[in-house]
DNA sequence: CCTTTTATATGACATTTGTCATATCATCTG
DNA sequence: CAGATGATATGACAAATGTCATATAAAAGG
């Protein structure tokens, strides 16, 4: 199996390439820059570009996203030190064979056989997140909260994008009311403006 | 390793026993049914339970989560002949290590082996869906709109519920400066206020 | 080098927003 | 009936918001 590792922190690159070596890995070059990883991948045409997401001028994802677009049937794996959620879906999005923590660096290498053989990889801390962001978050449950049903027909308007004076039409209320009420609603939620309130309730549909 | 293969169809299953066995792979026991699946785990407490998902009966699924309720730590594999996204988050949600089809069989041990090594292990069909179940809605094209990438940055922070001035704090600007961005983003997207620009950001995401 | 563009800033201004204290008025409730 | 409760309203006020005209400096382009 012939790669190429780029990583921000040449001791990190280092340190990677010979654990792979020992274990009769060959890495082919290594890169410390986004920048590097296309170019490296089109000189040597790694089976697998192992590369951080984390990185300064070109991130991760957008280097392999450059490599993707030239060449499609690349197989990148990512390195990171935790998981993020934005990364998550970015990685997937653009292609990417999979995401390994690198603290499991003793898991590194049948993670490499395993996407050297065509498959995808992710960690645990990674899996676990999936549910959570492919099932939109669990309904929000208002009346335990005790928002009445008024005062969530006025949070629905509001993630609407009505203001004050639109949503007293719409309920036939005075303006002067549906800030009461919105005042109430905020204080509730403990949010500080009907902006928070939007974000709130898509958040938590 | 030591493994056990639970699946409906007893040819299937026997042919799996042979090709893995001579790879060297222990198997311990065969079932073809889910109810089979909880027993024969805790008599034999493989290493993996490779099992598949369609059957009649019990179906893997729910075979998966009784195992799991009883031995959280089981490492379970799914087979299955199609990728169906129903499965997908099912399967993740209760914790299966994986899923593979039953095609890709020259993949089945390098996938055994990451799942053996502490690995999640997703096959490419699978792996493609998932972007459009993380995100479903076609996201909106800012750039085609003209919204520069800064006025991205700051449509992202009004979308997480910042105020100006905590916007202004976050990008090094002086918050006139932002809000004469956030009066551009407005007028660009024929919005009113932030508010409804929070909107528009959930609802073209 | 001069001009244009781009990014950032300022001040002034009208409007909207959120909070609070208080006021009606109808409806329960003991 | 008297008092409590709940829904709605008002007015006053400070803070935040959105708009606009204008300014400045740096970068880019000629």
């Amino acid at each position: 199996m012939r790669l190429i590792i780029i990583d921000d922190d040449p001791l990190v690159a280092a340190s990677l390439k010979t654990i792979l070596e020992a274990k009769d890995i060959t890495v082919l070059a290594v890169g410390n820059d986004g920048e590097q990883a296309k170019f490296l991948y089109g000189k040597f045409m790694p089976d697998i570009l192992l590369m951080d997401i984390r990185m300064e001028h070109i991130n991760g994802i957008e280097a392999a996203k450059q490599v993707l677009g030239q060449y499609p049937d690349a197989k990148v794996l990512f390195l990171t030190t935790f998981a993020d959620d934005e990364y998550i879906i970015r990685a997937l999005e653009i292609g990417a064979k999979g995401y390994i923590l690198k603290q499991d660096f003793e898991n590194l290498v049948p993670a490499l056989q395993a996407v050297f053989n065509g498959q995808n990889v992710f960690g645990n801390e990674i899996v676990t997140k999936l549910p959570g962001l492919l099932q939109e978050t669990g309904k929000f449950d208002y009346e335990a909260c005790q928002i009445t049903e008024k005062e969530q027909e006025i949070i629905r308007l509001v993630a609407d994008g009505l203001n004050n004076k639109e949503i007293s039409d719409t309920l036939y209320l005075s303006e002067g009311t549906v800030r009461n009420y919105l005042s109430q609603i905020l204080n509730k939620l403990e949010l500080r403006d009907r902006t928070q309130l939007a974000v709130f309730y898509y958040q938590h549909k």
